[in-house]
RNA sequence: GGCGCGUUCGUCUAGGGGUUUAGGACGCUGGCCUCUCACGCCGGUAACACGGGUUCGAAUCCCGUACGCGCUACCA
């Protein structure tokens, strides 16, 4: 396929919604993966929306995801602006063509009346939608009103007839003319309407292929009725499965994390998250699961996208983003772990100790955020606290042994190291003639206050020779 | 209520009439590794919504029912 143009255009609400960053991933993929443009055009048409920032923090949340766009606010193609509240002109100028070519109508009904009109035939079992009160007003009045009245646009369906929607994931999908209500393609406020502006754009630029939520199947009759007004090429059309809640509802704030942002903050690697909801409504049709953005790129294909909503499980997700981190080459798990110490002021005193911990806890992390928790046990000054487990392989003499013989042996040596720590263990087995869990477990349990945590040789360099003097007294006195 | 879409293990999914005792992954679980936990490796658990057709044969095709979800705004 050539010459293949989609876009990405979300709404600037504040936050971006992990559901959009599906949308923009399968937008992004279907692009590179036919060697075309992948656009990034700013919905900005609701002003009662409109959330101070939230464009700046809809762009960096999408580099920070890796998706590059060819064109869009920060990378002028040739078909800018591409903010939508920008694009007003262009909007006027096409709905000016529709209203003379009687495909659309000034509209002057209060919105009580319309409330009510609603009311009433929801109670009588109807469709609910615009009686066409407004629809035949022409000549004199018509000029008069436009000019005195607020008013909207509507667009004229046609009475009767069908529409089909050709889906590249769903087929053939029908709808009875009579059923689509006259959409308002211009609000009052001389904004477009997503449906005016949707349209209008993705003609301008060039869009091929338009893919995006389910939610939109339903109106895009209306959108193939404008494109059929204004005598354009109608785009495909992909309506992709919904993100769900654990409730099957649609994915929402209330039920956990929705927004890329929170995942962000939380230590997600922006490769897992993709990897993770790439494949919420995706498969290759093998057993892989890991996949890179390359491989993404050469494998995706709309074909393989599902029909059905995907419910976006935590769970799995943390297990990728496991496999994600312990993937890292060092040095860059190094810097992000590093920073999130740093952030959440975790400091054992000098660099190389905090790198030493944070290689430690590598395999028990799943988010980097995990550290905070899993670093603990490095950090503590004062006396330790013991668990019930580790109590009990404190307890016993022998272990007692084991403690004032390591002691003693410890005192020997200027410093602990790899080295000095194994031929101290060897003398401790040899005086106390104890081995394996005998020896282990109470050094653990004395050291950490807990029996289970990262290998013993790897903690004892982080605690140096001073501290494990301290807690080996303080275990023997227990 | 109307319109539309959907329905394979708890979850994400493979499957496109016989190769299926329905495969993989997460989770849960047993074992191995091991000082412990984790990692890793090996194994187990668990599903074709229901009812009719079509066919020699249906998870796969058709129809109906049920259930779920979405839309139903001068929001996107």
């Amino acid at each position: 396929m050539s010459n293949v143009r989609v876009r990405f255009a979300p709404s600037p609400t504040g936050f971006v919604h992990v559901g959009s960053l599906r949308t923009a991933l399968y937008n992004y993929l279907f692009a590179r993966h036919h060697g075309g443009k992948f656009v990034l055009r700013v919905e900005d048409t609701d002003r009662a929306r409109y959330t101070e920032g939230a464009v700046e923090n809809l762009l960096e949340t999408l580099e920070w995801s890796g998706l590059s766009y060819d064109e869009g606010p920060e990378n002028d193609g040739d078909f800018s602006p591409y903010y939508q509240s920008q694009r007003l002109n262009i909007y006027h100028e096409y709905i000016e063509k529709l209203i003379s070519n009687n495909f659309a109508y000034p509209c002057f009904c209060s919105k009580e009346r319309l409330e009510k009109m609603r009311e009433e035939q929801i109670g009588k079992k109807l469709t609910p939608k615009y009686d066409g009160h407004c629809r035949y007003i022409s000549g004199d009045e018509l000029i008069k009103r436009r000019k005195s009245e607020d008013h909207v646009i509507r667009l004229k369906i046609p009475p009767e007839g069908i529409t089909k929607v050709s889906d590249i994931i769903r087929g053939e999908v029908q709808f009875q003319n009579e059923m689509i209500d006259d959409q308002v393609l211009l609000k009052s406020d001389g904004f477009p309407t997503y449906h005016l502006a949707n349209v209008v754009d993705d003609h301008l630029m060039g869009i091929t292929h338009v893919i995006r939520g389910e939610e939109w199947l339903i109106s895009t009759p209306k959108h193939i009725i404008l494109y059929e007004y204004f005598g354009w090429p109608i785009p495909r059309f992909a309506h992709l499965p919904l993100l769900l809640n654990p409730d099957r509802s649609k994915l929402s704030k209330r039920q956990g994390d929705v927004a890329v942002e929170d995942y962000r903050k939380k230590g997600y690697l922006p490769e897992a998250l993709l990897n993770f909801v790439a494949l919420l409504g995706w498969n290759r049709g093998d057993d892989e699961e890991i996949f890179s953005l390359e491989e993404l790129i050469a494998d995706f294909s709309l074909e393989r996208v599902n029909k059905s909503g995907a419910v976006f499980n935590i769970e799995k997700l943390n297990w990728m983003n496991g496999i994600y981190i312990r993937k890292l080459p060092e040095e860059k798990y190094l810097l992000i772990a590093l920073e999130t110490m740093k952030n959440n002021g975790i400091d054992a005193g000098n660099t190389r100790k905090n790198e030493q911990i944070a290689l430690a806890v590598r395999n028990n992390i799943e988010t980097f955020n995990d550290i905070k928790e899993r670093s603990e046990l490095f950090l503590g000054d004062g006396p330790l606290h013991y668990s019930e487990n580790a109590l009990e392989w404190i307890k016993p003499d022998s272990s007692k042994k084991v403690f004032t013989s390591m002691l003693t042996e410890i005192e020997k040596i200027p410093e602990i190291t790899l080295e000095a720590f194994k031929s101290v263990m060897g003398n401790v087995q040899k005086e106390t003639g104890l081995k394996g869990k005998e020896i282990w477990m109470p050094v653990r349990s004395a050291l950490t206050g807990l029996t289970e945590g990262p290998e013993l040789p790897q903690v004892i360099q982080i605690f140096g020779k001073d501290k494990i003097l301290r807690l080996l007294e303080q275990a023997i006195r227990v």
